[in-house]
DNA sequence: GTCTATATCGTGATAGAC
DNA sequence: GTCTATCACGATATAGAC
């Protein structure tokens, strides 16, 4: 087995519940090795961390991509409803959420910088493939005439505010009523036939 | 002036810079004095943490609070508006932001637990309040009788959302249309007579 | 690749004089 | 209340044997 990639696995446990704080002699104990024996397979521990991090930010939005893909001839609330669903999947992992939440935090500026760039870029191509999502449901009549553009964006805070307030009620992410009714209120708001939606209340 | 607040100050700016990673040291240099001086106004490093934080987390749902009050007889739109930009001028202060984005994430887990619960209680008050605005509105009529009510949920999320989105597409606070246009979209969707409102795009 | 031993530094905190 | 001097500790990292 690959000691370089436990050692990255290791970190990223560790990294996503003690953030910064995890020392490279914890990271060693957690693979069965001394500390020294960590610098045969990297040159320092910003190192490790540049590349386990680079690899998660890699990983997510390899996953996003190949979802949108999956659903690019469903229906446009088909295709909000399942990216919606994937990332509730992907971030209901606490790991994961606590990674993202920790991650623009880091010390070191370079690395930080890094990131931000890389996802700022994986970022802008998710929002293009979902405004087209979004256009091809004012086109099909799903989505009422008159809503604009910024219901997209709604959608997108909407995400990400779910995943803000879930942990912050002590909601866990099995009881997926709350993700699930917020994500139908925001349907109902901009779906053409209001009336003929199901309200979850 | 008192020394004693001029450190809960100094700590407020230097934790939403360096998070954790702010030293005493640092903190003792930033209002004028040596390390050991800080030592006759606090116990320890985490005590100033812990006042510091519990004061920002106080005012804040302090301020929340009295925003909240002053729009109980207002429309149950203008007080969501309202609330809403109070929430986008409190934490447009960048120091602010990250205060509450680090603070979860501090190592000491005795004041985090402290923290979580103190904000648990703030929150469902807070939750409470804006419940009886949004029944208001349904009295009144301004929301559509088959809103349901997790579109109030749908509300928080968006709060929130927007505060991690616009970092994150490096949108600055000043430029206020996109928060601006996000709320339009969310009140449209809720509201009694969408071809009333005007469109922002 | 892994180890033991060690270097070097920054940290939070204390002793004790003024 | 503030200082100088100092401590104990844990951190990252390196040297060099196996």
């Amino acid at each position: 087995m690959d000691k370089k990639q436990e050692i990255i696995d290791a970190a990223f446990e560790l990294f996503s519940i003690k953030g910064d704080h995890l020392s490279v002699a914890e990271l060693a104990r957690a693979v069965g090795i001394k500390t020294p024996s960590l610098y045969s397979h990297f040159e320092s521990k910003d190192q490790i961390m540049e590349v386990m991090i680079r690899r998660e930010i890699h990983r997510y939005y390899e996953c996003l991509e190949q979802e949108i893909i999956m659903v690019e001839n469903r229906s446009c609330k088909q295709a909000m409803q399942r990216i919606f669903d994937f990332a509730m999947e992907y971030f209901g992992e606490s790991k994961q959420l606590r990674f993202w939440r920790t991650m623009p935090l880091i010390a070191n500026e370079q690395n930080k910088s890094i990131f931000r760039q890389l996802i700022e870029r994986q970022e802008n191509l998710y929002i293009q493939r979902m405004k087209r999502c979004f256009q091809r449901g004012l086109e099909n009549g799903e989505i009422r005439p008159d809503v604009s553009e910024s219901a997209l964006d709604l959608y997108f805070t909407m995400i990400q505010g779910v995943l803000d307030i879930m942990p912050l009620r002590s909601i866990k992410p099995n009881q997926n009523g709350f993700a699930a009714n917020v994500f139908e209120s925001y349907w109902k708001g901009i779906c053409a036939e209001p009336s003929a939606q199901k309200g979850t209340l």
